[in-house]
DNA sequence: AGTGAATCTGGGAGCGCTTCCAATTGGGGC
DNA sequence: GCCCCAATTGGAAGCGCTCCCAGATTCACT
């Protein structure tokens, strides 16, 4: 069978291409029996338009890319990224967009897939996500001119727009909310302080402290890497100094100072309450289940979509921000009953 | 600034546009020389190829798209969509394709997706995770004439190319471990029997116990739904069976059939022996850590794309299926010493 | 019946690229 | 010095669609 071009409708149809095309995209100026005609043709050859001729002639294609730098398995292992994904995805559904994936995990892929990225008429935007090799591509993103927006805060943070959650009041709530039920020796166990999660969040403990008119003691801050692990052993450098409190800055690591608490014979919260962030699977099936800080990743995605169509409806210019707040959930492991 | 189009390169290198073209796609029949020009305003213009432009002139877009209808939750609570995208992502890349992504969550977005989805020209290729409304969909996209390979068993088998992991084998393979080992009275805790997967695992177990000339105790088999939960409920109405193994046709059940044992007082590996499926994340948290049966997660999204391009090579005609194998990985839970 | 406006219609150029094919060039062999 | 062939070059058509604009048609109103 031949193949199915809008001048073989047309032909069929009896009528101009034009008029298909018109019809096609639902404009005025045709005549209801003419559209009536083509509507038919088009339904019984079951035709579909070629999109790729269509973005070519519009000059735009409707696609965004969503870019993501990272390691292999700091991202796989954490569902942070399916959210963000499904948000995004449901927004590009929404809006009638076509999202495209890039996970560049290597150097090399890095320099096949940024050509292609940048590739002139074919994304109409881009969400990166912020990852390790966040500098070199966010810039060279941003050099190409594409309406780009990045999702977690990026180290430069003036001439780029970017979506983010408000870390830092986050972090400020949770630390709050230990300082309000009475304890007064609050750790922490910070995630890598060159992160800029980890030092918002960090940022976050200090000034609920400074609110609170107390000082920073920096025997109760040890740092760790977002690992389980990691916090275990934060922990126990922690336990010396008698905290009646921790405010770890993740779940993952919640967990790991839970361990390490109930290893060394103490309770949680009687002795030693406790408040993660996330509140991802490891807060619900901790026991006692954590009291955590709420991240709207799907409605972060979904967010991160509308900020990029506005930029490239109403031009890049200047740079937006967008932060999210975020969510206290109160558990168990905080000690506050309800 | 002007749109920089291959018009403008050849003009500004002084050569055609056809002779331009020719070097962009480093084919003969152009002088070192005269190469070596417009190498060198390609470069200092920093051009780039519209892809849309290409791929219409070109009648391939080089764009696969991965189509998954599931609902929300099924999806992103499990680590294995984000292992199979990344397997494929990853050939895309090596293969120089790229990715589109459709997540098809309600009916809604099905009737959206579905047009431009099998739009002429815009993909080469597709795809397609089964799901819940697997049928209606797979059917729908097969239709359109779009090489397509379906990831996991439909449920017609013969029309279609698809990719799969040998459950039954697997399954086979656990439980036949399990019967090494000298247990005698080994149950199973299945998936979803209307599922594929759980009805291919059921009939690994029941292969393995007639490979034994043992005959299958109905009172052995219960049914789950690859939850924690219905794991840790099925094990209970085990209990007073007195299985000495359980073959638990997920990690996540293996972890509620644990639970269930061990309140019951019972040891682990001890007097009953478990067997899990995926090795994923809970099997190496799990205490005793599991023995289960291996997926090759990220190799299958490999294997997809490549059984993809061999489809839009070689015409999809006919159709070919491929069963990937799994692998035994021993630890503690079955109580076999290395 | 005649005029003007309002509405329809379709030819053709254009989106940025590839590629067929005819024209041009250069060089080797006589 | 001339001819022929191979290597190189570029004009033009084509990929499938949109959209400008001029021409055709309709219709109301004088």
């Amino acid at each position: 069978m031949p193949q199915l071009t809008l001048d073989e409708i047309a032909r069929l149809a009896g009528v101009s291409r034009t008029t298909a095309s018109r019809v096609l995209n639902d404009r005025p100026h045709v005549r209801p029996e003419l559209r009536e005609r083509v509507l038919r043709v088009i339904e019984e050859t079951n035709y579909r338009p070629n999109l790729l001729a269509r973005s070519l002639a519009f000059q735009e294609s409707r696609m965004i890319g969503l870019v993501v730098p990272q390691s292999v398995h700091a991202f796989f292992s954490d569902p942070y990224f399916p959210r963000l994904t499904q948000g995004i995805a449901e927004a590009c559904n929404q809006y009638e967009y076509t999202l495209s994936l890039f996970l560049v995990q290597t150097f090399a892929d890095e320099s096949k897939l940024l050509p292609k990225i940048t590739s002139r008429g074919f994304l109409d935007g881009l969400i990166v996500q912020v990852g390790q090799r966040e500098d070199s591509l966010i810039g060279a993103l941003a050099e190409s001119g594409l309406p780009l927006v990045v999702a977690g805060r990026p180290s430069v943070t003036d001439k780029v727009s970017y979506i983010d959650v408000d870390n830092v009041h986050g972090a400020y709530t949770a630390v709050m909310h230990l300082l309000e039920l009475g304890r007064r020796r609050v750790a922490t166990i910070t995630g890598g302080r060159h992160t800029a999660v980890g030092a918002d969040r960090l940022r976050g403990y200090e000034q609920a402290l400074a609110a609170m008119g107390l000082s920073v003691d920096p025997a109760l801050i040890v740092e760790g890497d977002f690992t389980e692990n990691s916090a275990y052993l934060g922990m126990q450098q922690l336990l010396p100094h008698h905290p009646d409190a921790v405010f770890a800055a993740s779940d993952v690591m919640a967990v790991g100072a839970l361990r390490a608490i109930q290893h060394s014979g103490l309770q949680v919260p009687r002795d030693i309450a406790v408040v993660g962030y996330d509140d991802l699977p490891p807060a619900l099936l901790a026991s006692p289940t954590l009291t955590t800080i709420r991240q709207p990743i799907r409605r972060f995605g979904i967010r991160a979509v509308e900020l990029l169509l506005e930029l490239i409806q109403k031009g890049t210019h200047p740079p937006r921000q967008v932060l999210m707040g975020t969510e206290l959930v109160v558990r168990e492991s905080c000690g506050f009953a309800a």
